[in-house]
DNA sequence: GTCTATATGTTGATAGAC
DNA sequence: GTCTATCAACATATAGAC
């Protein structure tokens, strides 16, 4: 695990980006204090000046996240048009956050539900996945999507996919855009050559 | 989190079985031996008669998931036919093993390498992802799938989407056969309407 | 804003009786 | 096979100096 040393004083920004790198590597319960401090260069008293604890860490991490997520709901394209292109938006728009907010994004995944904080941002996924579900509802309605898989089950199997990409992507080797062309494809017109 | 407290001594099988609900539940790092000992009925001292420790179970259980899950390449119909049909029965047989073997490949499914034994754990998943990739890449040279995505990172995918199954799925609702057609359905000929 | 020192609880694991 | 009792190590968090 590579440390940190910055030239100025942490910010709880700059704490927060060490602090979440350090949790992706090995899982927020792994992950001891002793193991921030070390890795950011700084004693774990002084951590305790920036933020009230672990917990408060792991509440700012998954917020921003989830933040950037919903952002995606309020575009415009997410919300005129047809609705299989609306949904197309919304799955190339993920992916897009997915990959630019990565680590915070990847911590939101793995959160199981064991304290206040982790349930709360289990609540939040399921919202967002609830409003993308209506959204598929909506095209199989119109016509625009096959009626023979539950789109409740579709929308699942389709996050399913596009959550995936935290568990490989690494910058710098495949734009966004190719990973999402590569999602909308399969999802939208599968593997099968025509 | 409910108790277990069977009439008969512990198995080393049967103590897995409680063990591994907890892993689930708490995640692996985040259960003590005293959750285990609370869930199981027994104290702590009384599981390390049956096993050497906490990593020892962990090791059992991803062992047993990743056997069932190498025994499906072994099969029959994965090693004779169009790359295609043989890729389409990996990809149904995974998700009918994902479920009859549900908790155990789940716990295998979260492990992320802090300890010797998830490492090995995620070499043998990495040689899974491996053998399919290259069913995959032959189904592609044989024109059977379409080429505009990369093998390697269809496999991904389709693992994405696979895999994310046992995230939500619990057994009684749906019949592993329904989850099986929707995936290979989405996988292969895509959400759209024809 | 950072430090050293320490309080206080929890952890994985062991010893030895029944 | 199970128990009670216990340990050494490590956890989160705090106190107070600079």
């Amino acid at each position: 695990m590579a440390e940190n040393t910055p030239r100025t004083a942490y910010t709880v920004d700059t704490l927060l980006a060490v602090t979440v790198r350090v949790f992706n590597e090995r899982g927020y319960d792994g992950t001891s204090m002793e193991d921030l401090s070390r890795a950011a260069g700084i004693s774990k008293s002084s951590i305790y000046h920036h933020v009230r604890g672990k917990e408060e860490l792991l509440r700012l991490a998954v917020g921003r996240a989830l933040d950037a997520l919903f952002g995606i709901l309020e575009e415009p394209a997410a919300e005129t048009g047809p609705p299989v292109d609306r949904l197309e938006h919304v799955v190339r728009r993920t992916v897009e956050v997915l990959l630019s907010e990565l680590p915070y994004v990847t911590l939101l995944l793995r959160v199981r539900g064991n304290t206040a904080t982790e349930q709360w941002a289990l609540e939040r996924r399921r919202d967002f996945d609830h409003r993308v579900a209506e959204l598929l509802r909506a095209a199989v309605t119109a016509g625009e999507l096959r009626s023979d898989v539950e789109p409740r089950l579709a929308t699942r199997l389709l996050f399913g996919m596009i959550n995936s990409i935290v568990e490989w992507y690494r910058p710098g080797t495949r734009g966004a855009d190719g990973v999402a062309d590569a999602v909308a494809h399969i999802a939208f017109d599968g593997l099968r050559a025509r």
